[in-house]
DNA sequence: CTATTATTGCAACAAAGTCGCATTAAATGA
DNA sequence: TCATTTAATGCGACTTTGTTGCAATAATAG
C-alpha cells in the first residue's frame, strides 16, 4: 500500500515541524478545524506506522504524538523520557536517553517513558 | 477521608495478593462479577491514591495496576520498567530500577515506562 | 487522459472510564 | 448495644477517545 500525499497531511506535518511538544489529536484538531475529526486520526496513525512520528500515552490518558529531533534522520531510537506538566498538560520529549537491560528471552518492539510533575514554566 | 474496609476492597486487594501481574479493570471484574463496574474503578483509584497500587497504561490503551514488590513496604519507588507482551497482553513489573536524570526547575511526581514487544513464554 | 486505489468525510459505533444520586453499611462513641 | 455520621456501593446516564464501514473524492502511474 503506497502512500499518497494530501493537503491535509501535510498540514498535519506543518504543524508538527512548528511546535516542539508532543501533540494530541485534540489539539491538532483545534488548529485544523476544517480537516474531519476521523481524518486526523488516521493521519497521526499513519504516520506513527510509518516512523514519522512516535506516541506517548499522556496521564490523561490520551495518545501524544511527536517528531522527534532525534529520529529525524530516519533511524528510530526513541529510547527517551517524557515529561507532561500537570499544569499546563504539554508533553515534552527530554533530551536524556534511557537504557536499560531487558530480560532474557523477551524482544522488545517499542518503549515509552514518561515522568509526570510540574515543568519549569509552571512551577 | 478516612477509608473504611469493605467485602470489595479487600477481595480485590486478595485478588493483587494472588496475582503477580499487573491487572486491568476488565481482569478484576471478571473474577468479581457480582461487583459493581464502577465500584471497581473507584476502588482501584481509590487505591492508587492511597498509594497501595501503582499504575500503567497498557499499549492497549487500558489501565493496569500492581502491588509492586519492591513498594510494599510503605515507600513508594516505582522507577522500574514494565513489560506488557503484545501477544498474550501480560503487563508485568520488572525488576530492574531505572535510573534517569531529571531537568533543572522540573518537579517529579510520578514515572512509567512501558516496553512491549513479546514475553519469553510467547516466544 | 484514464484507471486504479489511497484517502477523505460522514455517521455510526465501541470501549474505557467518570459522575450524580439515592441507598447501604462501616466506624465511632454515647 | 444502638444511634449517628459519612464513606462506599449500585445503578444509570454520560463523556471522551478512538475506530470502522462505506460511498465519494482525489493522488498517482501508465
Amino acid at each position: 500500500m503506497k502512500r499518497r500525499n494530501t493537503k491535509s497531511k501535510e498540514q498535519v506535518l506543518q504543524i508538527f515541524r512548528q511546535e516542539n511538544t508532543a501533540l494530541s489529536h485534540e489539539m491538532i484538531q483545534s488548529k485544523l478545524e476544517s480537516v474531519e475529526r476521523a481524518t486526523i486520526y488516521r493521519i497521526l496513525n499513519r504516520f506513527h506506522e510509518d516512523g514519522v512520528l512516535h506516541k506517548v500515552t499522556g496521564e490523561d490518558n490520551k495518545q501524544y504524538f511527536a517528531l522527534c529531533k532525534n529520529c529525524e534522520n530516519g533511524q528510530h531510537k526513541h529510547h527517551h523520557l517524557h515529561f507532561q506538566c500537570l499544569t499546563c498538560k504539554t508533553v515534552e520529549c527530554l533530551e536524556n536517553e534511557i537504557t536499560f537491560s531487558i530480560p532474557q528471552g523477551y524482544q522488545v518492539q517499542d518503549f515509552q517513558a514518561l515522568m509526570t510533575g510540574v515543568c519549569s514554566r509552571c512551577a
